[in-house]
DNA sequence: ACCTGCACTTGACCGAGATCAACTGACGAT
DNA sequence: ATCGTCAGTTGATCTCGGTCAAGTGCAGGT
């Protein structure tokens, strides 16, 4: 099956070391929307022909991001959709009291961007967590092809709506939720990210630290410290600086939905 | 000036009292998107002549809604979008382990439907919380308009981003603060919708119960109803039931940033 | 006027997670 | 090799907000 195979191929430049070798990001650089293997989930989805070339005389193939690089800032004119081809990325804005609020972590196949697309400035801050390759889509001129190719029209609205829901539904969870029941949704959340894109969801590498997941979730870094210990105490995972292996999914479900983790204290 | 007539209108209409009227509301829904308060904030703006009258065409008003009326419930097909014309309505979600999630208090100029734009389904349910009137606009038959006009279309992508920024960074804002700098950001929050539309920012009418308050700000009913007992003591509100009468808007901003609030414990 | 019911308030207690603080171990520079 | 730094871990204590339980007061029905 073909599709297989562009997915291990994505999978392969997904990883970290693939990078080290310029030349395959040379390659990738020069790829087109019809070639990439993220087509089916991405914009072009359910376009070809003239349309699908028009879109792609739109995007911008970005050179390689290397960790700490800034893909766009809080504030940022002419704002852009990118999409993750390879590596991991944050994005995170300013709260009014002035401290830094991480909105996600980015997964290769995932579009980021989508909170400039009001057409002014960008809301949020993003930024490569390791050696990363995105391209970009300068918002205005995707407008524009949109508006004459229904299709698009319909896919780019059907990707708003995904991230909409995404971006609503989790940080509410998450302010419900113990402290115990957010991590594992993360984990679960990004094993099945991983899984969705053909990348291993057993083996998993946490490329931010500590301090952007704690951030993130809402936590202290210590909670999530003695969390990951207890986890792995558990049997639950095996837990190696930033190498995380899931040994017991169905247990790691459980702790998610909130359920007895096999502690009690009562 | 006309507009702040427009304004005043709106103001009364949005009061419980005025729906006991019935003439009032059937005027309400013969007028057009053009001599409508809300015109400038909704999906009008900067739009005018022949493409305003295509929008109108596709805009259908909708007869008032009673206390507890549902507008749409998740899952249902062919969604639309909705404008909140007068009244208060709360959309809610239910969550993966079968508890409801309050999404949201909706006030008058405020769209909500977002959630369904995929153009498949609804994520969430919309209901009155009190009378109220609401514009619908089948999204299918808007997005074909938009897409033949290119204020409307960049006005739909403008309301879309407002809405994502702001069902983004408010549940994560929740998540993070203490309890009391929650219900402060929600009051300040409510307060100045209010006064966004024209309406009285001092003198509140909370037509949600305490229950779905609570569940909305993430907290139980009675860490709510604390709340509010605190800060009447304080002197920063005036609370009677679902009336509330902001006191001292400064002090409420302070506690919104979660600084002190005059109680200390150590 | 008197129940009855429901929304809300208030109080007592307790536990999950934050805070403060000390410790460990990986990694880079001298 | 040794030091310094910084990320992460672990422990002790405190506190905010949840839980459980009792009390209050408005509203609708007979």
């Amino acid at each position: 099956m073909i599709e297989q195979e562009l997915r291990n191929a994505i999978a392969q430049r997904a990883h970290p070391m693939s990078v080290i070798h310029p030349g395959l990001d040379l390659e990738t650089l020069r790829q087109s929307c019809a070639d990439c293997a993220l087509h089916d989930m991405c914009l072009p989805a359910a376009i070809d022909g003239e349309d699908l070339a028009r879109l792609d005389r739109v995007v911008k193939r970005r050179r390689p991001l290397e960790r700490g690089d800034v893909l766009f800032r809080e504030g940022t004119e002419l704002p852009s959709l990118f999409v993750v081809r390879s590596g991991t990325l944050k994005t995170s804005t300013t709260l009014p009291e002035g401290d830094v609020q991480i909105l996600g972590f980015h997964l290769p196949g995932e579009i980021i961007g989508l909170d400039g697309l009001s057409g002014e400035r960008h809301m949020a801050s993003a930024e490569a967590l390791e050696s990363a390759t995105v391209c970009e889509v300068p918002f205005v001129r995707l407008s524009e092809v949109a508006a004459s190719v229904p299709g698009l029209q319909l896919q780019l609205y059907r990707v708003m709506s995904r991230e909409f829901v995404r971006e609503q539904l989790h940080p509410v969870m998450m302010g419900r939720k113990q402290a115990m029941a957010r991590l594992a949704l993360f984990l679960h959340g990004f094993a099945e990210r991983r899984r969705s894109t053909g990348l291993d969801d057993t083996d998993l590498t946490l490329s931010m630290s500590r301090q952007e997941l704690a951030n993130y979730l809402g936590l202290v870094i210590e909670t999530v410290s003695r969390l990951f210990s207890r986890l792995q105490a558990q049997g639950v995972l095996s837990v190696d600086r930033k190498r995380v292996r899931i040994l017991d999914p169905a247990a790691l479900d459980a702790l998610a939905k909130g359920e007895d983790d096999g502690v009690h204290l009562h």
